[in-house]
DNA sequence: TAAACTGATACTATATTAGTATCAATTAAA
DNA sequence: TTTAATTGATACTAATATAGTATCAGTTTA
């Protein structure tokens, strides 16, 4: 059971590296090639994610993809609504002319609970904080491959 | 996002069918009728709980799958590793040959942690609470769709 | 011995995910 | 002012996963 698939992954990449360059344009291209991601899927997933207003765009000679809102105001779970829709645990366990008693169905409930639970675990990771984290592992141990120069300003 | 898919959702189902009548063999045919499950289809995801020992089952005349284990060590968690794979939220979030530091990635760690909570959530969830969560939904409206008997009895 | 069953397995259909290609419009710079 | 680097929009193909169907052999009870 893959919970994230490639687009939201690939997002997630692609967002990583704008905020770290929050404020300039980053071009479809380069960011294709540093993180080597299909450049044509991800010119899709960027335009889709302009469509929500995670990100803006210019077009033309030094244009490109730029970060303008707070990183931590972006969540994973922002992101698998958009690339995968909305989590839901089972549509409904039983057909609903047997089970007419949704409202006060425990059953329900109990699969709305845990729907909840695996959405307020993903609210929690942000790309500002995920930027952070990766910061972070950066500075343990620098002499090894230098993850945020190395995947984000290469 | 979908969590559960449709052979998890029949299996649970199935075997929420056999822990209501634990004990006496119920047959696949019965069972499909009943609750609206491909035959071919339930009868594949019967076989399959058979090799992870959830059930057992009886050839011929009068045979058919009984549950003999005890439905609360049967959790959402096995049945979704044995219909959907083992949860996992991303392979890794960075190709190997950059993201080195694996041991110490705390991106890493952020993604393993998240995998165990929606682990853990799942498997309170067993065959025996639904069950008696389906049974606790039946007392309280006796007079509307009486679920149990319907679903489980028919 | 016939009918009601499961075991095993191959097959088809549909949906989702992943990836590619193309062309028009825009913009900075040569 | 032309050219090259870019995004916008959209159509297409390929690969994989999910869902569902079909078939035949073997077992058991009546
Ligand atoms: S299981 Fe869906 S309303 Fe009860
Ligand atoms: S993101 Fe995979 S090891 Fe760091």
């Amino acid at each position: 059971m893959k919970v994230l698939t490639k687009n939201t992954d690939y997002a997630i990449r692609a967002l990583l590296a704008l905020a770290a360059k929050k404020g300039s344009y980053l071009s479809a291209k380069s960011i294709a090639t540093e993180h080597d991601i299909p450049y044509q899927f991800l010119r899709r997933l960027l335009q889709e994610m302009i469509r929500h207003n995670l990100i803006v765009s210019k077009e033309g000679v030094q244009g490109g993809f730029m970060m303008e809102k707070d990183p931590d105001a972006i969540s994973v779970t922002q992101l698998i609504e958009i690339f995968q829709g909305k989590v839901q645990v089972s549509e409904c366990m039983f057909r609903k002319q047997i089970c007419n008693n949704r409202a006060r169905c425990v059953l329900r409930h109990e699969i709305m609970r845990i729907e909840q639970v695996v959405q307020r675990e993903f609210e929690k990771v942000t790309i500002g904080k995920l930027l952070r984290d990766l910061q972070v592992a950066n500075k343990v141990e620098p002499q090894s491959a230098n993850i945020e120069q190395a995947v984000l300003n290469p």
